[in-house]
RNA sequence: GGGGUCUUAGCUCAGCUGGGAGAGCAUCUGCCUUACAAGCAGAGGGUCACAGGUUCGAGCCCUGUAGGCCCCACCA
């Protein structure tokens, strides 16, 4: 029984239809399998808050279709899926989630706040995955993961004691980002730098007299932007090359408010060319001062609680906000008569990533990463080309952090995600790392641990998510078979958080790259270029789209005209030009099916046309340009062919032309091949979109045909020279240009469409002539000839007819009493003004003795060939001018 | 302060290793031609930011300038 398409392109319904039956099917699913090349890719696990962004979908359309490709050309490809805990952003979440409820996270408690991350999970967690699938993800679901369940918590471990062992992993006190508002340590990545107005407060200590009381003459100027850290400050430092402090060196000043003698000390840290070339050090709570306090082993002094607000050390200003402190400071200091001025200030404060809120520096025992050594192999791997950056610039990107990398700060002051398998000894202040809690004391003998409280950052877990997914840290089957993955796929925008953790992560652990090639992908933004944002409330989002024209439309609109790591625009017109692509070749396919015989075309050796050829061998050159394009994985372009192809090749003149032989059905050979030629390129074309559009080529692959069941797993198609035709194609473009001329003289000259034209084509070139002999019915249908006449000179032909120059020939048109003489001399003089043009170029380069002597031959024959066809073209022109004139 | 990137048709962007400027949308003209008006046929529109340089030849490579965007950075 012969299948029909519905009539008209509807991707409702359809989607999730085709989408169940791979899933049946299990075509998503890879096994290891030693007879095939394995191809992995590992998706960046979206968090389990989340909810599909355009991001998300410009990310897995791009990963499904490089999985899809390679899945066609016989890999075994294995898209490895899951999902992240997104420690913070999903602690966050629920902690408002509870105080909807009324209820605070310390009065619940730890053990049940962690009951109600795992519900949410539960609950929402799959909610991202299902979104996914709507987008036509081919990922292998059966192998889903979760960067909290048994195994990634198992890698995390050994991970943390490992490196423990090694030393790499230690905690320390030392100066770390600290987010009042989320109350934890965050690292360096997370902090982000925002241009705010400030001030800069100018204020003078005043020196220590002989008497070892504040001077009321001496003062030391400076000025600070955070005034309130007066309170912790130890020193104040000048440079030591600064001559005009040196009447300071071994000094001391009266620290004001405190109330305290503080040393000057000397350290080039000190700009002399910046402000007064003095600085105040406070040392816990700003990095460099730390740094110079370490130098001159000045007391730390931490004057904040968690929360930001004055502590103990802050005296009188004790439990006041940082920001009223600074108010309440600023007046005293003014009362006091040592604020000299107030200056209007931008500049760049530290920020917390996730809410915003400036974050304080401060000194606290955490856990680090020590990187040095760690970095090492993934410097070297970058540089060595042994992991590929695309696009290639990116590569300074990643050098920049590597080059100036420090100790990563792992240890979170949160509750949801992996606990740091440290154990404390109660009695003895001893300190066990290891997999498992330890029973007795190594050190004291007795059993009374605690473990420690913090978590990992995020990032700790997704560092391992190559390996981890795929069994790590046992060495199973997969992971010898899918590791190193191929390909990561992922935003320039995590490159610091995810690419070089997950690098570094996968030779030490792996002592083998995580994966080949990196390809970036930029930004979706919208119409205007800003980025897509809650707080805008700008964002699109891509159900709707889907939900309206299609996963399909959407997918190709993320993916054409993009190049990697290029940011880009989200317009609804090119969704909706997407949706006409894809309704096109469903209208085309409808056309070829409505022409199939009940049986389908069942031809052995169709005796094929020029035209078939022609097509033919346009689709052997396509398939060689997509493949090399996907190779190199420049997407856009290679869809970009593909949608042309279709479009002005198959649909605008392949169709078009066999017409004639499809309705007269007297010829049943020529009829045959057309048909046959019409579902074989429409198959070949559809396998080569099936990474792109996934639904409606196999919609239509399944329509079309029965000898296979599924396009997603049909073989990809090759290039072949028996498929290539060199002569027919270029037969066939002649009578193209040919076609195109009549039509644009036609439009032109103003003849009505419905009035046909006798043409004569003139030419003395045998192969020229039968090209035309061949196609002269493309003239009837296509470009509105009653009658074609194809002779070596101009007999007959009336003095005045139009006229079309083309290489190697000239077709006249006689509309006598139409033809305005005028115009038609207007005509051809502007054809033979350009031709001059081209010759001209033309002449000037092959009289160029440099570029003859230079050019390679293969250039040099193309130029001489044009100018053998300019010139015979414009000997032509002149005669036609010439008989008008 | 360092680095990256962009400046190509009215708009948004492609243009892969240097060899006669492209697409989508928009505009104009003519068509309901039995696959498709979500369509067909035709047209107009660009000193490829500017100034130098390399080259037989530059949108593409190099240098500088101007403007936009982004990332990194401890200038208190």
């Amino acid at each position: 029984m012969k299948k029909e398409l519905a009539k008209t392109y509807d991707p409702k319904g359809m989607e999730d239809r085709i989408y169940q039956n791979w899933l049946d099917k299990k075509y998503f699913h890879a096994e290891v399998d030693h007879s095939k090349t394995p191809f992995t890719i590992v998706i960046p696990p979206p968090n389990i808050t989340g909810q599909l962004h355009m991001g998300h979908a410009l990310d897995n359309t791009m990963q499904d279709i490089l999985i899809r490709y390679k899945r066609m050309q016989g890999y075994n490809a294995l898209w490895q899926p899951g999902t992240d805990h997104a420690s913070i952003a999903t602690e966050v979440k629920i902690i408002e989630t509870l105080k909807k409820q009324g209820i605070d996270k310390n009065d619940l408690g730890r053990e049940k706040f962690l009951e109600r991350a795992w519900d949410w999970k539960k609950e929402y967690g799959g909610r991202i995955i299902s979104q996914l699938k709507k987008m036509g993800s081919s990922c292998d679901w059966d192998r889903e993961r979760f960067t909290m369940d048994e195994g990634c918590n198992k890698a995390v471990t050994e991970v943390f004691v490992k490196m423990h062992e090694k030393g790499w992993i230690y905690k320390g006190s030392r100066i770390i980002n600290w987010c009042p508002v989320c109350n934890t340590s965050i690292s360096d990545a997370e902090v982000e730098y925002e241009e705010q107005a400030g001030h800069f407060w100018h204020i003078k200590y005043p020196l220590v007299d002989e008497n070892g009381q504040p001077s009321k003459t001496e003062f030391l100027e400076f000025a600070t932007t955070r005034p309130e850290t007066m309170l912790g400050d130890t020193a104040v430092a000048v440079n030591p090359k600064d001559e005009r402090y040196t009447y300071l060196h071994g000094r001391s000043l009266w620290l004001p408010i405190v109330n305290k003698v503080i040393p000057v000390v000397e350290d080039d840290y000190v700009d002399m060319e910046f402000g007064t070339g003095v600085v105040k050090i406070t040392p816990g709570h700003d990095p460099n001062d730390f740094e110079v306090g370490k130098r001159h082993n000045l007391p730390v002094i931490n004057v904040l609680n968690d929360d930001a607000t004055i502590n103990e050390n802050g005296g009188k200003y004790a439990g006041l906000d940082r920001y009223e402190a600074r108010e309440k400071i600023v007046e005293e200091l003014k009362s006091l008569g040592l604020l000299v001025k107030i200056e209007d200030y931008s500049h760049n404060v530290g920020t917390h990533d996730r809410c915003h809120t400036t974050i304080e520096p401060m000194v606290k025992q955490q856990w680090f990463v020590k990187m040095d050594e760690l970095i090492k192999p993934a410097v070297e791997a970058v540089k060595s080309g042994e992991i590929e950056l695309i696009p290639k610039r990116m590569e300074k990107t990643y050098f920049n952090w590597t080059d100036n990398i420090r100790d990563w700060c792992i240890s979170r002051q949160l509750w949801w995600g992996h606990r740091i398998p440290a154990y404390y000894c109660q009695d003895c202040q001893e300190t066990v790392v290891a997999a498992e809690a330890p029973t007795v004391c190594p050190k004291c003998g007795k059993n009374h641990f605690e473990q420690d409280p913090d978590t990992l950052d995020t990032w700790f877990s997704s560092a391992l998510w190559p390996f981890e997914t795929l069994g790590w840290p046992e060495m199973t089957e997969d992971l010898k078979y899918f590791y190193p993955t191929d390909v990561l796929v992922t935003g320039y925008d995590i490159i610091f958080f995810w690419v070089i953790r997950m690098i570094f992560s996968g030779y030490e652990q792996m002592k083998e790259k995580p994966f080949k090639t990196v390809l970036f992908h930029g930004l979706v933004r919208d119409d205007q270029g800003r980025k897509m944002s809650k707080s805008l409330g700008n964002g699109i989002d891509p159900l709707e789209i889907i939900d309206k024209y299609g996963a399909d439309a959407l997918r190709l609109t993320l993916i054409t005209g993009n190049a990697p790591g290029n940011d880009m625009r989200f317009y609804m017109s090119r969704v909706e030009a997407s949706r006409n692509f894809a309704n096109k070749i469903w209208n085309a396919s409808r056309f070829i099916m409505m022409n199939m015989p009940e049986e389908g075309v069942k031809v052995n050796s169709p005796k094929l046309e020029p035209v078939d050829k022609w097509i033919i061998s346009k689709l052997n050159t396509l398939v060689k340009d997509v493949t090399d394009n996907m190779d190199s994985f420049e997407l856009g372009i290679a869809v970009q062919k593909v949608y042309d192809f279709i479009w002005d090749e198959f649909c605008d003149w392949y169709i078009e032309m066999v017409k004639p032989r499809l309705y007269n059905s007297e010829d049943a050979d020529s009829k045959d091949a057309a048909l046959w030629t019409l579902k074989t390129v429409l198959i070949d074309a559809l396998k080569l979109l099936h990474p792109y559009m996934p639904f409606i080529t196999e919609e239509i692959f399944d329509t079309l045909q029965d000898e296979e069941e599924s396009i997603m797993i049909s073989k990809w198609p090759e290039y072949t020279d028996a498929r290539a035709f060199a002569k027919e194609e270029k037969e066939i473009e002649i009578i193209k240009e040919a076609v195109r001329g009549i039509r644009n003289v036609r439009t032109e000259m103003n003849v009505a469409p419905s009035r046909k034209a006798q043409v004569f084509v003139v030419s003395d070139k045998e192969d020229i002539i039968r090209a035309f002999n061949e196609g002269s019915i493309f003239f009837k249908s296509l470009a509105g000839a009653s009658e074609i006449s194809i002779q070596k000179d101009k007999t007959g032909i009336a003095d005045d007819a139009v006229s079309v120059v083309i290489a190697d020939a000239t077709l006249y048109m006689p509309f006598a009493e139409l033809v305005d003489i005028s115009a038609e001399l207007e005509r051809l003089k502007k054809e033979e003004k350009r031709l001059e043009g081209e010759l001209a170029r033309v002449n000037g380069m092959l009289s160029n003795e440099k570029f003859v002597s230079k050019a390679p031959q293969a250039k040099i024959d193309e130029e001489k060939a044009k100018l053998e066809k300019y010139t015979q073209m414009m000997a032509q022109v002149k005669e036609r001018i010439a008989s008008l004139s």
